[in-house]
DNA sequence: GCATTTCCGTATCGGCCGCTACGGAAACGC
DNA sequence: GCGTTTCCGTAGCGGCCGATACGGAAATGC
């Protein structure tokens, strides 16, 4: 009984840790192998962090949803902290970089998607509500130093990402000349972080959508510079 | 020395600490009186509260703020529970409720006071960044259900507040008729939580006032005459 | 003065925390 | 088969958690 079965995840997780278990077979590893699945034992913790946050998630908690004994995780990611690291590379490698939202062709479309992506993400049924680096963020208030540092820096990655995207627009030409970029990402980034308390908080996915196109709605429009061609600008 | 000096208080926090005192002294009570001040006690468990959330501060934390033993805490409040619902009543008393945004004319003043009177609370100095009530409802995951039901209901309060100033406003006709003044309380309300996360980032009072700002240009403007035309929203 | 009432400080309580020592079992290379 | 290596499960470590038992001290009413 290896899968914990409370939060079943895409099929691209399941062929990922198939391929990883293949590959991890391959050197001369002597002994006794292991006998669970790491990215398996990985997931389940992801969920219990996202579901608790980082302190509240006792060890107990993690080895009963991961289907291992104490000593078994200790082993296999070195402690506590060590493991909700894997887990916050893990989250980040499959769900918020699933959103390539940096390849639509233009930074309105590009916030745009990733409002709605992240509305429906937040409320996705088979997983906990809300994002998994905010409840860490807020449940991280006394932990080690190069944790908190680790998240900081996560966020205000997130948040460049978005204000780069941005300034190319200006560059490009499909966002006003003399737009504040930082402003701009700065009011989306609360907008995001909100809406995953809101989430968390019960709100609906239509309750979160209907923000995120209001959030939209004053994104600077452009003035018609490059080709001409007018957008479907539903400003108000 | 009574005083902890950490987080200082405006005047009229002493002076309300001085009338209760005085209150507190008048029926026969017999025996030893208690040799500290209950409502400062409470402001420093209030500010432990804030800066470290719910489950995060322990009784050691609080005591040592509050300049007391743990007996004398449980004797004044009760348990960690009960000290924790007088600190957040404490803190709504003195700072949510001591913004008296709906008498303002329109709601657009309302809302805009609001925002702008939470942009600067949120990163004032002399007490810790953020929201209490967000801080605790983020580390309150697994706290007993009377405590969550407690905090889910504030907040419920909260937007029900800027919902119904928003309606007034409709019937009043300083706000377009037709508005959706759930939607509309729905994302005031993300971008205030949003603002209380970015303030908790280290974000500066400057970009949060930049926030408000912008999240106002999306009120829907009153037409010059209350029975103008309708103006169509929130679509998908 | 005295008896009574209440508070305060010390010194814990049982329980859970993150974490690990240890011995036996399982899978390896040969 | 063998010895070696690694893993697993039990059982428990020291430490902090929230919460208290208890005895002495302080202030009361009389």
């Amino acid at each position: 009984m290896r899968a914990r079965g409370t939060f079943p995840f895409p099929p691209f997780h399941l062929i990922s840790v198939a391929m990883k278990s293949i590959e991890t077979r391959s050197p001369g590893r002597r002994g006794r192998p292991r006998s669970f699945d790491r990215d398996a034992a990985l997931d389940a913790a992801m969920a219990v962090f996202w579901e608790k946050g980082y302190e509240a998630a006792s060890i107990s908690d993690l080895t009963a949803a991961m289907g291992i004994n104490p000593p078994s995780l200790y082993a296999a990611f070195g402690d506590k902290e060590q493991l909700f690291l894997a887990a916050v590379e893990r989250y980040q490698s499959a769900r918020g970089e699933s959103c390539p939202y940096c390849d639509e062709p233009t930074a309105r479309a590009a916030i745009e998607r990733l409002l709605q992506y992240m509305a429906r993400e937040l409320t996705e049924a088979g997983h906990p509500r809300g994002c998994m680096m905010m409840m860490a963020a807020a449940t991280a208030a006394n932990a080690s130093p190069r944790l908190q540092r680790v998240l900081a820096d996560k966020r205000a990655q997130a948040r460049e990402r978005m204000r780069a995207r941005i300034r190319k627009g200006v560059r490009e030409g499909d966002v006003p000349p003399g737009t504040d970029a930082t402003a701009l990402a700065d009011f989306y980034a609360t907008i995001i972080t909100g809406m995953s308390q809101q989430a968390r908080d019960g709100a609906s996915r239509k309750s979160l959508l209907a923000t995120a196109a209001q959030a939209m709605r004053l994104f600077p429009a452009t003035a018609s510079k490059p080709s001409a061609r007018r957008r479907e600008d539903v400003t108000a």
